[in-house]
RNA sequence: GUCAGAGUAGCUCAGUGGUAGAGCAGAGGACUCAUAAGCCUUUGGUCGGGAGUUCAAAUCUCCCCUCUGGCACCA
């Protein structure tokens, strides 16, 4: 089982439109912890991607006559250049028309087919022309309805295959009781529970006749059929891990060594997608394809960003956020920051485009880029940017700001181990408030004009250029781009091998020369 | 309808039985190394509404209201 190498992955996004905020979150989200496990000297693989298949593509396909492929990979490049903007470095790309995910995929499906988990039935219902789909009572209107939208409803029989699913809800709603840690947060468990109580344990359907959709995987064991959204999507968190990668080698150029990823550390999706995909349908599958208990990946579920005032966004109600708009203007890492503090992990939050404004200019600009540039200032003015290590001198204040840095390691992590990324970057931030304050209290510039005072002087600046080096370690994972720029102006680079729990004070060398300070968050002109 | 979550200062949120908190915004002040930044002080709340339990309730119980998500053939 994969000891070594945590496997974060998200959810693979559906290529039927443009990505939005709570698409880049949740890779975000994905991005930081991986980047974090690393920094605390952890292999972690990240892997993400795309939805490619089905109807909506197929019919958004046919209404533009192009191939569904062609409007597939023409969506899936808005989302390949949105991560780039966004600075994601995943190591795996889960795209679900990749030839090798296709193979892993039938070959499970005939597995289960052949171990009797799979049969064929008739349904029969309420179908769409229109929309090409049967309707269930949820489509009913208040009158009991199916309403004008639907367009002619007529009743119609089916044949698909089925997976057993009822069969193995037994065995999920006890692996769910021994397994509290299942999903995060811990309330979200609770919702499983109590869904897997009240829900009728029906079967799966798992395939569409290729007369209503063919763009999808074909069934091994009927070329009339296409396999649809379950046995698909969902397999791509070990298609592209490398699961049978020795059994099924038609394109394995790339793909990573099973074994060690599995389980997956943390599925992270969002809250609508749990209930029945994640937490019901996934390790019923997983169970039925002969995974055991133990071999369970985790759940990390995550909320919504809400409008101002908790309304949802939406393209009907005209106010999605785009993320390109806000990286434009903040920057890749400003937006990021936001993200990242603006949200409890687990929870809902309000996008509020006045508290980026407000983040930028008092958190980054203010609280960290200003103190950067005045420590390098003066140690460029006072001492032509020439640290002294061990000069004879230390006081309180020079002590309370190294307990704050070397508790800082453990603070971190201690959040970040529990996914809580807002509340490490608050322990950061009040250690970048002390520093402030240190400078405050200190008034170098006081002490640079009294002989006497040269060698506080030097403690002081050292101590600015020390927590300076070690605040860009600490912010690497959430502002990879900022933490590299803030070493460049130190003219530092820490040891590869240097772990955020290992961190502690006094690792710039005694005679360290540092660099030119620049704005690192220039002041924005305000918005019209 | 039902299950779960949320409702606390202008804003964003912590706070699960013991005198209501933080950050931001607002107000006042001192300083000058710095991006008019940063520092110090400070105004501000019937904790969604109602009832109950308790010596004591934001916190526990019940009812109601508003918002978000799920409710098993959307993904």
């Amino acid at each position: 089982m994969g000891q070594d190498t945590l496997f974060i992955t998200t959810a693979i996004d559906y290529t039927n439109s443009a990505p939005h905020i709570g698409h880049a979150y949740e890779k975000l989200l994905a991005d930081v912890i991986t980047r974090y496990q690393r920094s605390a000297g952890k292999k972690a693989y990240f892997l993400t991607g795309v939805d490619q298949h089905g109807q909506k593509v197929q019919q958004s396909a046919e209404l533009e006559g192009i191939p569904a492929q062609e409007f597939a990979d023409r969506n899936t490049a808005k989302f390949v250049e949105m991560w780039k903007l966004l600075g994601l470095e995943y190591n795996g790309w889960a795209a679900t028309t990749h030839p090798q995910h296709k193979a892993v995929v039938q070959v499970i499906l005939q597995k289960l087919f052949d171990q009797d988990q799979i049969y064929k039935a008739t349904h029969t219902g309420y179908y769409s022309v229109r929309q090409e789909q049967f309707l269930t009572d949820k489509e009913r209107n208040e009158e009991g309805e199916f309403g004008s939208e639907w367009g002619e409803v007529e009743e119609r029989k089916e044949e698909n295959y089925y997976f057993k699913l009822s069969e193995h809800v037994p065995w999920l709603k006890a692996f769910v009781a021994d397994h509290p840690d299942f999903v995060y947060p811990a309330f979200r468990g609770k919702e499983l529970v109590n869904a897997l109580d009240k829900a009728d344990a029906i079967d799966l359907c798992i395939t569409r006749p290729k007369s209503r959709l063919e763009w999808g995987i074909e069934i091994p064991f009927d070329t009339g059929f296409v396999t649809f959204v379950w046995f698909d999507a969902l397999i791509n968190y070990i298609s592209f891990a490398g699961y049978l990668k020795d059994q099924v080698q038609v394109a394995t150029e790339g793909l990573p060594d099973f074994a060690e990823l599995w389980p997956a550390n943390a599925h992270i999706i969002g809250k609508d997608i749990m209930i029945p995909a994640h937490a019901v349908y996934w390790p019923i599958m997983l169970h039925a394809m002969g995974f055991a208990d133990e071999e369970m990946p985790k759940l990390l579920v995550h909320g919504f960003w809400n409008d101002k005032g908790g309304a949802k966004l939406s393209k009907s109600l005209g106010n999605v956020i785009d993320p390109a708009e806000r990286i434009e203007r903040f920057g890749a890492d400003g937006l990021r920051y936001y993200l990242m503090s603006a949200m409890a992990t687990g929870k809902d939050a309000d996008f509020n485009d006045s508290r980026i404004e407000e983040a930028y200019a008092h958190d980054l600009a203010g609280n960290l880029g200003n103190l950067l540039n005045r420590s390098l200032n003066m140690s460029k003015r006072y001492r032509a940017s020439l640290l002294k290590k061990d000069a004879d001198y230390d006081d309180d204040l020079n002590r309370e700001l190294r307990d704050s840095f070397n508790k800082l390691p453990a603070a971190v992590a201690a959040h970040m181990e529990n996914y809580q990324v807002h509340f490490a970057l608050e322990e950061i931030w009040k250690s970048l408030t002390l520093c402030n304050q240190f400078v405050e209290h200190s008034a170098p510039w006081k002490l640079a004009k009294d002989e006497a005072e040269a060698n506080r002087l030097d403690t002081v600046l050292y101590h600015l250029a020390e927590a300076m080096a070690q605040a860009a370690f600490h912010i690497a994972p959430v502002m990879p781009e900022t933490s590299r720029r803030i070493l460049e102006q130190l003219n530092f680079e820490f040891p590869a091998d240097l772990k955020a729990t290992d961190i502690k004070w006094g690792i710039l060398p005694d005679g360290h020369t540092l660099g030119e300070g620049t704005p690192l968050f220039p002041r924005l002109e305000p918005l019209p």
